[in-house]
RNA sequence: GGGGGCGUAGUUCAGCUGGUUAGAACGCCGGCCUGUCACGCCGGAGGUCGCGGGUUCGAGUCCCGUCGCUCCCGCCA
């Protein structure tokens, strides 16, 4: 028994005269009391269903019970509208079916919210995802992230990587993200994490022979979400023997014009251009810049050394931003009061108006050689001065503050970056000592051997970043392969040798017996989607996401769990389920 | 861990400086309707104003606390 003969969506002119079955859910009805118009979808769009009671008396008694979403098997004819009742904004506009029979397959209860409501509360809409997900955006989102996934596929195994999966239950890790852990009955009072990342996993594969592997591989991390980021992410890793970085990159760039083309029908400019970590910072203040708006962070340090204005003569940095706009004085109060928390201890301001006048409470510290160097009129000068690394972040959040409020961005631009080469070690001011920048088996740069001794903060690592309109689409970098030098490295982040054999033994050893010069990238599959989509939510890239307390609505987990199973694995539970 | 925003019918929202019976649209129920496509028209049901406390003659509205959601900082590739 066939339901469909056709797709909705697919009803064409060509078909007229075509007696053929659909089935689809109702997407809605409109009832005249004797004719009865039923739009019904499927996956391949929307029809027009025609119930007129001349021709089908008993269709049009099952049409008036139609409600929204209710399933549907209709059998009619196919035929062309009269001209002004054609809908051109509906593909299948031009005809229409005339019922000769149709069946409510499956009924529905009132919706919680309507399909073509915008704003519905999230936490509603993944509560009853299966609705949600019939929604046109959703089921684009979803789609789309196939289809990506398929051209990832393809374009990797192209290239000559193999796919090889990467155990989900595997060995705790000291460093990097909070685990999600597991116990196990036959092991009482030990446990499994989830996978941050299949790091050592892909290296030990790449040590062992699979000179090129890849992995739609799932990860797992157990922090605060945000509205880019996930506990559960899909990224593409990759590791390959012998890497050579343009080949990488090339690569990468080919999957991801690849996309661009096929999904979006963007071509993008390759290759994408590259900047260090440390122009990044001074000239964006951040990492992962977002380069469709200008608003760039301006140096004022030297032409403020000895300024009479005193929190400029003595700090250490003194950057600004050059706001195209005449602020008020209530505009700069509201910035403050948002860069406070950031750390900003405050924000002065120079107000260039275009009439040549100056306004600014500290206009009268500055030297008429200050004011001059300054001048731009019709613009407003943002300083804050301190710590380079202070000032770098509040320059940097309200740059993209303020690209987004005075609507500088170029919404139709594609802007990708490569940020490389990144520090090798960053300083922890808590625990005061370096940690690993991405992680304790990133290769430093030739050049950076020597700094691990002088200068540890300045040693570069062979270590690079994707970001694309500000969001950070890939990370990676090449490994120590050397098993005395990763020892050091050990050494150096303060992992003692006992720490790195409990924790890190197999990996040494596997360095130890022959290990090739390895490197390899890794890139979020979500977040990808965002920014494909320029969907603002992480969470509307796939189809049952968490909500940002890391709770899934629609199931409730997570959960208690039975006393027995406690026991059974061991384990007494303390906190008081909130 | 910290900060901001929000919380009023099933849904999206309105509700002024506190004022007597808390509204609209969509959805739902009943009725009418043969060319609509956000169909239209008439009628109806539906509310612990997140929760708790306080101020007040009187609280959806003001104050305190709390919970939930969300955005951001911290944290996190």
């Amino acid at each position: 028994m066939s339901w469909r003969d056709l797709g909705s969506g697919e009803v064409r002119p060509e078909h007229v005269g075509r007696r053929l079955q659909l089935a689809g859910w109702a997407a809605r009805r409109r009832d005249h009391g004797g004719l009865v118009f039923v739009d019904l979808r499927d996956e391949t769009g929307l029809c027009q269903l025609v119930v007129n009671p001349e021709r089908a008396a008993d269709a049009v008694r099952a049409a008036h019970e139609v409600r929204n979403e209710f399933v549907l098997r209709a059998e009619g004819e196919v035929v062309r509208r009269a001209p002004e009742a054609v809908n051109p904004n509906l593909p299948t506009g031009e005809v229409e079916v005339q019922v000769d029979r149709l069946e409510i397959v499956s009924r529905s209860t009132p919706l919680p919210f309507q399909l073509d409501e915008e704003g519905v509360d999230e936490t509603l809409r993944i509560r009853y995802r299966w609705l949600d997900l019939r929604r046109e955006k959703m089921q684009r989102n979803v789609r789309t992230r196939a289809q990506m996934v398929s051209i990832i596929r393809d374009e990797m195994e192209a290239a000559g990587f193999v796919d090889v999966e990467t155990p989900i239950m595997a060995k705790p890790t000291p460093e990097g993200a909070r685990d999600f852990l597991v116990p196990t009955r036959l092991q009482p009072g030990r446990f499994f994490a989830l996978p941050q990342s299949p790091q050592i996993y892909k290296q030990l594969l790449v040590i062992a022979g699979f000179e090129r592997y890849y992995q739609i591989a799932r990860c797992f991390r157990d922090e605060d979400l945000r509205a880019d980021r996930l506990q559960e992410l899909t990224q593409l890793d990759v590791e390959l023997a012998f890497p050579d970085q343009e080949e990488l990159f090339a690569l990468i760039e080919r999957i991801v014009a690849r996309i661009w083309r096929e999904l979006l029908g963007v071509e993008l400019e390759t290759p994408f251009a590259r900047m260090s970590w440390q122009e990044t910072a001074l000239r964006f203040g951040t990492d992962k810049p977002d380069l469709r708006f200008g608003l760039e962070i301006q140096d004022a340090t030297e032409l403020t050394r000895g300024s009479e204005f005193g929190v400029f003569a003595n700090a250490p940095a003194v950057r600004y931003l050059r706001v195209p706009r005449e602020l008020s004085r209530g505009d700069v109060q509201k910035l403050e009061d948002m860069a406070k928390p950031w750390g900003a201890k405050g924000l002065a301001y120079v107000v260039f108006r275009s009439d040549g006048e100056v306004s600014s409470p500290i206009a009268k510290f500055l030297s008429e050689e200050e004011l001059t160097a300054l001048r731009e009129p019709g613009t407003t000068a943002l300083f804050v001065a301190d710590d380079p690394r202070i000032v770098s972040k509040v320059l940097g959040l309200l740059r993209l503050h303020l690209g987004r409020e005075l609507d500088l961005i170029d919404r139709d631009a594609w802007k990708f970056l490569w940020v490389t080469p990144m520090p090798l070690l960053e300083w922890d001011e808590d625990e005061g000592r370096y940690t690993a920048s991405h992680h304790p088996f990133t290769r430093p740069t030739e050049e950076s051997l020597p700094l691990l001794d002088s200068d540890p903060g300045a040693a570069s690592a062979i270590a690079y970043d994707l970001v694309g309109n500000g969001i950070e689409l890939a990370g990676g970098s090449f490994r120590i392969h050397e098993p005395d030098l990763q020892a050091r490295m050990f050494d150096f982040l303060g992992i003692s040798p006992e720490e790195q054999r409990a924790k890190f033994g197999f990996l040494l050893a596997a360095l130890a017996m022959g290990a090739p010069p390895h490197g390899g990238i890794a890139s979020g599959i979500d977040r990808l989607l965002m920014a494909l989509l320029d969907e603002p939510s992480i969470r509307d890239t796939l189809a049952f996401p968490k909500n940002q307390a890391g709770v899934d609505p629609m199931s409730g987990a997570p959960t208690p769990v039975a006393e027995e199973q406690l026991e059974e694995l061991g384990i007494r539970v303390v906190a008081e389920p909130g």
